[in-house]
DNA sequence: ACCTGAACACCGTTCAAGT
DNA sequence: ACCTGAACACCGTTCAAGT
């Protein structure tokens, strides 16, 4: 068998990947500081080391899960040449990580509008926003998308994605219901943008 | 001076009234029932007569906010004849109660998919979706929205504004720029639904 | 019928002390 | 540098007992 390093060797890594873990399996809620301590097998004081407060372990993992996140649509958006079929890439990876990670994409949401949210966070938001602008403004260049500020049509656009991916992931609309939902949902957002 | 009425009262009402008081200038997670029976001047354990636990004051708190909402949203639906006119009117109700009502139309819809959701909150659900359906349908027979089935309209214009609601709601978008995003996000919706 | 007081099993956070 | 143990001030929930 292994020695175990000093004390325990990565205890920051080990709580960030068992928080996930419990966020995933039971949610929110159920989300404590002592009990993560307990099923790592530290002292419940011991976590503080890593993360001054709860916020600060939660910004972790909602930073991590932004990262993630961007890296999916990033790559998303390079799909194809026209406008039609990158817009659908990033709303499928959009709703897709939404779906796949519920949990996580509302804390990641609740932590960034939180008084205190981080720098980081706040970046975050804002290169997902210069991601969505920049898609369009692109469409626009190849006139696969009409003219005009690109605001009013790229806030649009996100909402509508942004909508659908929590409907989908709350469990309002029924998971057999996504798939054609998300198609009817991309066409939609299109004709809103068609030049 | 009128004298108090036997014990207290009414501490349904008054633990309904100081929650949503609560929740709208604490938020959510300042919101503990010891502290609610403490500011009403009761035991702590007095709420427990009027609600089972925690969780059913949450319900009963989303359920008094999916009323007036419903009730906003169904006014908005009768304003003027035309489709543009309603669908316009219903997601400025929409997004009017979400930018108001930040923190309980965040409780409303996590009240409605835990796990237990009563079947009256979620019967406030089909009503809403029911309502958009109905909007649609009209638009339809009026030849102001173009034909086909109402779920592939109604599911993309109800994500558009739904996402636009949470997206002002949380401050994901300045306050400053509600007001035209709003007109944008109708504009768009509205030509995603032409003829 | 409605509420109280005490009790139980949890929390998050802090801080001296250990290794 | 990293962790422990005890302490503090909170929670939600339950239950006998009071009025």
């Amino acid at each position: 068998m292994k020695t175990r390093p000093y004390h325990h060797g990565d205890l920051r890594t080990a709580l960030l990947t068992r928080a996930e873990q419990t966020l995933r399996d039971k949610g929110p809620a159920a989300l404590s500081l002592r009990e993560l301590a307990r099923d790592i097998g530290v002292s419940h004081a011991a976590p503080s080391r890593h993360f001054k407060d709860k916020q600060a372990l939660l910004d972790a993992l909602a930073l991590d899960g932004f990262d993630r996140f961007l890296g999916a649509l990033t790559a998303a958006r390079e799909s194809g040449d026209a406008f039609a079929d990158r817009l659908g890439a990033v709303a499928r990876a959009y709703v897709g990580f939404a779906t796949d990670n519920a949990a996580l994409l509302e804390l990641m949401y609740s932590a960034k509008h939180e008084p205190g949210a981080s720098k980081e966070l706040i970046a975050c938001s804002q290169r997902l926003a210069a991601l969505a602008t920049g898609l369009v403004e692109e469409g626009q260049r190849r006139d696969e998308v009409r003219p005009g500020p690109v605001e009013d049509i790229m806030l649009p656009v996100m909402a509508a994605i942004h909508g659908f991916a929590t409907l989908a992931a709350n469990g309002t609309l029924p998971a057999e219901e996504v798939e054609r939902g998300l198609g009817a949902t991309i066409a939609f957002a299109l004709r809103g943008c068609a030049a």
